[in-house]
DNA sequence: CCGCTTTAGTTGCAGTTACAACCATTACAG
DNA sequence: CTGTAATGGTTGTAACTGCAACTAAAGCGG
């Protein structure tokens, strides 16, 4: 158990080091590749904050740190005047297309590097039970796509 | 992968979020629990953030928190006149005892739980495998009993 | 014994995060 | 329509954390 508090306590920060040289954390490459998945590369701050499994507030303020950068910009929703989209800008999409080498060696080295590919694999397995368990309201990424997401087509006309 | 990202992301908020009703959070109890595992009660600082995989900084203000709860006390190590010894009180032993039964329960809850006896072993061999990778120096408790704590045995005169 | 380097801890500062309070917009009941 | 509740985001505040700079005490070579 108090190995699993240690992991717990320096994996987060040995990945975000890794990731370090490509000027993002792994949590703004997680935002960076969600837009990038979707639709029009752009998503809404609320579903976009349940796919990245983080706080309202938070969201906003890495967004706003994105914005500076130009990685990524707000739109407003047309559909609902309250919703804002993020949008993944091509600037954005390069620095995904860079940090990823780093983000996936950080992985392999880290984490999947030296183990059984049934150990990954239970390993998987695992985090989906105990995910289960913490997101009571499944509005996460887990169930594969949920009513998250969508955005809005905007420039579908 | 995203899945273990979400699983870093909330597991920790989550078990520290059951432990608060003890008034402690999970880092605190890790030191608390290391205090009263060691000799005399006690452990020079630098021996602590090592066993709790905490920066020095980051020790030095959450033992300056549980000094403000009487939790723990600062005294002087005779042997060395730089170290100094966080000593764990009689209400901080208390505390600890107090929060176990919290402690226990979020550890099964949202982890063991429901997982087979097997996956549990073999999530244990993982940690081990992992945290040999993010701990180089090894000076984590990982191997048991490392060169770490040991403190000075003051009144062993 | 005197400086130089190393070690132990503390603290200033900046960045991040959660919670709560807040504003704006939408949804809905009457 | 109008008022109330619910939803989407933003921001003030406070707590926590890491890095770097700093003080104090050993350790050590001369």
């Amino acid at each position: 158990m108090a190995r699993l508090r240690a992991l717990l306590e320096l994996l987060p920060s040995a990945l975000d080091k890794e990731l370090a040289p490509a000027g993002i954390t792994f949590f703004e490459y997680a935002v960076l590749e969600s837009l990038a998945e979707s639709e029009n590369h752009r998503m809404r701050l609320s579903a976009l904050a349940s796919r990245t499994n983080a706080t309202l507030p938070r969201l906003s303020r890495v967004i706003t740190g994105l914005e500076r950068k130009d990685y990524v910009l707000r739109a407003p929703c047309e559909a609902d005047g309250r919703a804002t989209n993020a949008v993944l800008t091509d600037a954005g999409g390069a620095a995904l297309e860079g940090a990823l080498p780093l983000y996936t060696s950080a992985v392999r080295s880290k984490m999947l590097d030296g183990l059984e590919p049934e150990t990954v694999d239970s390993l998987a397995e695992l985090s989906l039970e105990l995910l289960r368990r913490l997101d009571p309201d499944k509005r996460m990424a887990v169930t594969a796509d949920g009513p998250a997401c969508a955005a809005d087509p905007i420039d579908a006309h």
